[in-house]
RNA sequence: GCGCGAUUAGCUCAGUGGUAGAGCGCCUGCUUCACACGCAGGAAGUCGCAGGUUCGAACCCUGCAUCGCGCACCA
């Protein structure tokens, strides 16, 4: 390529350069190969999932981690896939054949269902896979996963007859977390609570044996005192201490008025409410347990989907519980039972997914004790496992020393089938999430046991895939190699869900830890604060950003956003700038290749350099070390603005700048060209990972190698001494346009300067002076010339001769406003070295530092006075 | 109730003890032969509040406030 366009264009290079990378098999993990290895796993998407900006900053950051890897000379195996995703799944097609055809699941027929949602799945599934191609990964994608894989799937199945046959895996009839929409139990996970405002209901129960008194009881929930089977007081409570044994008349349902005893249980508070509990085993999981404490009945008046049912009584049967709520009230009322409401506020688990109350239910479920959880504790206390930022430790520490039991089945038909059989004639009813007899004979297994066995009809939760995925998503060959991962990348909202979990697994099946680093991003948040969510609308679609500002655009203006786990505030403003640093990078490039052929191997030691030179590689290098520091760290904010200043401050408006001038000079043009090629390389190798598309089209089209930049290597960082004069010229140069500027001078003006300096190196920058300066001329003075507006600076005092351009009057007032200016910078530095107690306390390179900045004022203060006076004079 | 995080320029955010920073926005000037997705200059901040430690605090400690998140409780 000879010639660049004049700006960078995204949607030409993108398409292009990624097919060629997948051409060239660059993606691919060989097992075989003798790199030292770099690994990770995809966090998997949704398979109904569709790209979002949070999925944009995960994956970007995945994808600069294996390219920085495959930089840095490691075989790096990034694995992608996919997650069945049970409930999201399911619910999607079940909406869609009810729009299209008016028919649930049920009508289908099992079989006939799970072939729609296969169908479903290989027509719509995966778009996703093909946006994080547009992003730009470098998923190794011949090992595509997917959590229902017919290998995966029998790995999940073996996992559960494993740890059944472990005891840990068992059967029980609890009290779960159950979503009335959804028709399925869900684990405590899935269940977020949210503050309702609501109604505090007090009502009267008439005391059976005190005719006539009455005691008063508190609730939230009127709709369940048709299960009540008690009424419970603290035994410590004095008001009620002697109805304890007594009974009362339950109000509801009418024609069933039943006598509940009066018990006594620790668990009352007697500060809340009237001290006195109406108990309902089977609806609330705290009166559950009183109920085991107190041996009572259960009574179980709703149906599976939130309805009462017919031992809710007439009045209620088929009524949805939050209008038996309604209904409960007012039957208390006529009853004249009802005392008050009082508004209230509390705090109601909904289900994740379907967003509405979770019913507390008896129901008969497979639960997990956990494998391994003293290890996966000590795995990341002990380091063996560390967190970016460190703070997820503590979460995750607390999470595992409180965990209880994981409720893993799941009444769905999508999904991995529980593998455990039945005996037939056991009578056992499926899938209504609470009424199966007690236990038939069962045999856990994967494959049936012959004729006369029924498969339990319930999946696994999704997650009992998950956990797996660090390590059955490879065969054994790549397990040698890869695993254990090097990182996981992934949102700190599963580090429960996902990561204890696959810490645990891979404990247990592995008998080693699945990743070593665990970076947990932040959440990206739109510009008010507030969650992305689809119903708000306030969720950009990555792919319009892609095409408006490329996707390298999209990934650079994310990361330097993106500070370590900490939320984002998104705005459309930070890709704009992202776009635009794409550009200047590829300008940069651009100016470079008008100069003429660049050398791939260029190396300025063997030059003669200038000041400018040595300065913009002590950049280099210093910018290279901090680079280093930010990967030890997963600093990507810090590694994209370390970048952007390299390029855009330091390589473009100083040393490309300065370069116009040195380009006219013979003498130096060689050392500059030299040093802008060994640069320019060094930036691409910089920025490859961040952005690799513009990277890998300006790395050819220059001419600096044939094959792909991300097997070019990684620049090393060298020791080279800081270059300070080169910063004075800059300085200089700053205040000598401010000094035009304050006479409101158009740059575009081409003025003659006169700089008086002792220094014959500074007589040697003249040519850079004037460029930077875009003068007529500079020239040196040996005298401070009458009539002139004046800056010193560090390299000598700067002349703006008055005539015609400036009013001497107008010159003295802004000298006078800078010898104000100066004089109290140097008291207060000043004031501070006079102090004996820092002299004497603070380290020697700080007073060092100190003086030296008196120094330096007080020359400023004396040439201003100079200036002053030679004006006057 | 317990824990975690945030609070710095109009906005988004850097800044782990020694001169308060960046980008955007704003104002001014510039069709300077890489880039107007640009160049140059400028204005703009009692670093949430109150104490403490220190020669010196945006930074360390204590308390408080506000916002957000998680866990527990939730009749």
């Amino acid at each position: 390529m000879s010639e660049l366009a004049k700006s960078y264009e995204p949607q030409a290079v993108e398409e292009k350069l990624y097919a060629w990378w997948l051409e060239e098999g660059h993606f691919f993990a060989d097992p075989a190969s003798l790199k030292p290895a770099y690994s990770m796993v995809i966090p998997p998407p949704n398979v109904t999932g569709v790209l979002t900006l949070g999925h944009v900053l995960n994956n970007t950051i995945q994808d600069i981690l294996a390219r920085r890897a495959r930089m840095t000379g490691h075989e790096v195996l990034w694995l992608p896939g996919t997650d069945h995703a049970g409930i999201a799944t399911q619910t999607v097609v079940e909406r869609k054949i009810r729009k299209e055809e008016k028919r649930t699941r049920h009508d289908l027929g099992r079989e006939e269902f799970l072939r729609r949602v296969w169908e479903w799945k290989e027509k719509h599934g995966g778009i996703i896979i093909q946006q994080l191609k547009k992003l730009g990964c470098s998923c190794d994608w011949s090992r595509e996963r997917f959590t229902m894989d017919a290998g995966y799937a029998r790995r999940v199945q073996e996992v559960f007859v494993d740890l059944y046959g472990k005891g840990l895996i068992y059967r029980g009839k609890r009290m779960v977390n159950w979503c009335p929409l959804s028709l399925t139990a869900l684990s405590d996970e899935e269940v977020i609570p949210k503050p309702q405002k609501g109604y505090l209901y007090h009502f009267k129960v008439e005391i059976i044996d005190e005719p006539g008194a009455f005691l008063e009881v508190a609730t939230t929930r009127p709709e369940t005192i048709m299960g009540d089977t008690a009424v419970a007081v603290n035994p410590r409570d004095p008001r009620y201490l002697h109805l304890i044994g007594k009974t009362v008349r339950r109000p509801l349902p009418i024609e069933n008025q039943a006598a509940l005893p009066i018990i006594g249980d620790e668990a009352v508070d007697f500060a809340f409410g009237t001290g006195v509990l109406k108990v309902t085993p089977a609806h609330d999981k705290a009166d559950y347990e009183i109920g085991l404490r107190h041996q009572l009945p259960v009574l179980d008046i709703m149906n599976p989907n939130g309805t009462m049912n017919e031992l809710a009584g007439e009045d209620f049967a088929g009524l949805d519980r939050f209008e038996a709520r309604i209904e409960a009230v007012e039957k208390l009322r006529e009853l004249a039972l009802l005392v008050k409401e009082e508004p209230y506020e509390n705090t109601v688990g909904f289900s994740e997914r379907a967003d509405v109350p979770i019913e507390p239910r008896l129901s008969e479920q497979w639960f997990l004790k956990y494998p391994k959880t003293a290890e996966a504790r000590a795995a990341v206390r002990d380091g063996l496992i560390r967190f970016f930022p460190e703070r997820w430790e503590k979460v995750y520490d607390h999470w595992l020393g409180n965990i209880q039991d994981w409720c893993i089945s799941r009444q769905l038909w999508w999904g991995h089938r529980i593998p455990v059989w039945y005996q037939q004639e056991s009578g056992w009813s499926s899938g209504d999430g609470g009424k199966r007899e007690d236990l038939p004979n069962l045999l856990c297994q994967i494959d049936s046991p012959g004729e006369g066995w029924i498969q339990d009809p319930d999946v696994l939760d999704t997650w009992f895939s998950s956990w797996l995925w660090a390590h059955e998503t490879m065969d054994e060959s790549t397990r040698r190699r890869f695993y254990p991962t090097s990182a996981l990348v992934t949102g700190p909202d599963i580090i429960f869900f996902w990561v204890a979990r696959m810490i645990m697994a891979g404990l247990e099946y592995m008998r080693e830890v699945p990743f070593r680093h665990v970076y947990f991003t932040g959440i990206i948040r739109d510009k008010q604060g507030r969650k992305m969510s689809k119903s708000l609308g306030n969720s950009p679609d990555p792919l319009d950003m892609i095409a408006k500002y490329g996707a390298d655009g999209l990934r650079y203006g994310l990361m330097r956003i993106a500070p370590q786990g900490q939320d984002i505030r998104f705005d459309e403003q930070q890709i704009v700038e992202g776009r635009n640093f794409c550009n200047k990078l590829w300008n940069a490039c651009r100016f470079r290749l008008l100069q003429g052929p660049i050398d791939p191997t260029a190396d300025p030691s063997s030059h003669a350099l200038s000041i400018f030179a040595k300065d913009l590689l002590a950049k280099l290098h210093s910018t290279i070390s901090r680079v280093e520091a930010g990967y030890a760290d997963y600093r990507f904010s810090e590694i994209a603005q370390s970048l952007y200043d390299l390029v855009w401050a330091e390589f473009c408006d100083r040393f490309i700048e300065v370069a116009k001038a040195d380009f006219g000079d013979t003498a130096r043009k060689s050392g500059t060209l030299a040093t802008m090629d060994y640069t320019l390389r060094r930036i691409l190798l910089l920025m490859h990972p961040f952005t690799p598309f513009v990277t890998e089209e300006l790395w050819r089209g220059l001419g600096f190698g044939s094959g792909s930049v991300q097997f070019a290597g990684w620049p090393e960082a060298e020791e080279v001494p800081p270059e300070p004069r080169a910063e004075t010229v800059f300085r200089a140069v700053t205040l000598a346009r401010t000094l035009r500027a304050n006479y409101r001078l158009p740059s575009s003006r081409r003025l003659r300067w006169l700089v008086q300096t002792p220094d014959d190196w500074v007589k040697a920058e003249f040519a850079v002076l004037r460029a930077l300066l875009n003068a007529e001329s500079i020239a040196p003075v040996d005298v401070q010339p009458s009539g002139a507006a004046a800056c010193p600076t560090e390299i000598g005092v700067i002349f703006l001769p008055l005539d015609g351009v400036i009013d001497a009057e107008i010159e003295r007032k802004r000298l006078e406003g800078e010898l104000a200016k100066v004089q109290a910078e140097m008291d207060k530095v000043a004031q501070k070295l006079a102090s004996d107690s820092f002299v004497q306390n603070a380290p020697p390179e700080v007073v060092l530092d100190h003086r030296r900045r008196l120094e330096t004022w007080s020359a400023r203060l004396e040439a201003l006075r100079g200036a002053r006076d030679a004006l006057i004079g």
